[in-house]
DNA sequence: CGCCCACTAGATAGAACGATCTAGTGCCGA
DNA sequence: TCGGCACTAGATCGTTCTATCTAGTGGGCG
């Protein structure tokens, strides 16, 4: 157990460390003790240093939440109650961890946008790939490209906020509400309504 | 100008550095420095130290940021079209300060949501004031109580989470996308639709 | 005038930070 | 069997962090 794969134990370690702390708030130190591996081990692979480790644990969990979304979202019955259910499954994580697990990408992304340009690109493309794998699935229910994008970016944006207000008010409320209303703006697309 | 108050200055310089680095990202150093005071200053204001220093920030900058959404919001011909002249404007400064000027506690809320309890309540206070000043404006144009507060909760996680996207994308498309859809449903609730 | 206290000034402590370095271990193929 | 290489181990470097300390300065009030 101890010898099993110690590359993929950091980058395990880092991306909880990093969706509970932040990035500043994820020291090295913390990373290889709670890794059992060695400051060694962590510059022989990642010799970039916390920074090269931060850009692929982002890309690794951003893939994660991707496809984590989309076999909730593309589920169930029709987009709009898998919107639901997502949103309502992430409430749920969130109050059992004791609102420590939201968004894995979200906290770093506000911390590095203004200084620290190749993580700023990271969960750029992070966020742009779930606009895109999000508005597939949508435009695959029927709803034009465009809007389909729209669409997803309005969902995304109501989660990731969601979790900034839950997160800090320790309370699921945030979520549940933006979920119905995101929720009701995917119905209201599949039967055609303008926004 | 040196003496001109150097506790309004140093909370001023501070709250600047929290809403483009946020907390572990704004060092005292450098909080000394750009307020032209000394460590003397600030643990003479501020004898709680920097914790201290975050709360008072936080209480500050959360009662600026909602007067200048009730002047926004309530300063429309309706408070639909209020909020989306809000994301509007919130995309606008964005654009303008390079992407550095978003929500002055959301980076800090997501930070210490898990390693400081004092600073967690502050920025949990300020969420729940706006939720309640935003909703006192929705109740005001004719919107019963319990669905103001749901409007407010689902119009404060869309600019939340559209500034994540727009500050790491550095592009106001998911302000501008928000924006409609927030507006739209505000319209919709005036218009005694149901979600 | 002269004292007192709010405030300034900045050196310094002590811990934690990211990063680098030299040794050393052990597996794997020639 | 032996040489090489992927990997581990952890001491150590220089910096930065928050916080504390002593020594001052200066303005208002008795």
């Amino acid at each position: 157990m101890a010898k099993a794969d110690t590359k993929e134990r950091i980058l395990e370690v880092t991306a909880e460390l990093f969706q509970r702390y932040g990035y500043n708030g994820s020291g090295l130190k913390q990373i290889v003790t709670n890794a059992n591996a060695t400051f060694g081990s962590v510059y022989h692979f990642f010799p970039g240093g916390k920074q090269q480790l931060g850009v692929e644990v982002l890309r690794r969990s951003g893939q994660m939440y991707l496809e984590l979304a989309e076999t909730i979202v593309g589920g169930a019955s029709d987009v709009a109650t898998g919107v639901r259910h997502f949103f309502l499954g992430a409430a749920e994580v969130l109050r059992q961890t004791g609102y420590l697990d939201a968004c894995p990408i979200e906290t770093v992304a506000l911390e590095v946008a203004s200084t620290n340009e190749a993580l700023r690109q990271a969960t750029a493309d992070v966020f742009e790939s779930w606009i895109t794998g999000i508005g597939a699935l949508f435009t695959a229910a029927g709803i034009g490209e465009e809007k389909a994008r729209d669409l997803a970016i309005v969902v995304i944006t109501a989660i990731e906020g969601a979790f900034v207000l839950s997160r800090a008010a320790r309370t699921t409320e945030a979520l549940e509400r933006a979920g119905t209303y995101a929720a009701a703006i995917v119905q209201a697309a599949l039967d055609g309504i303008e926004p």
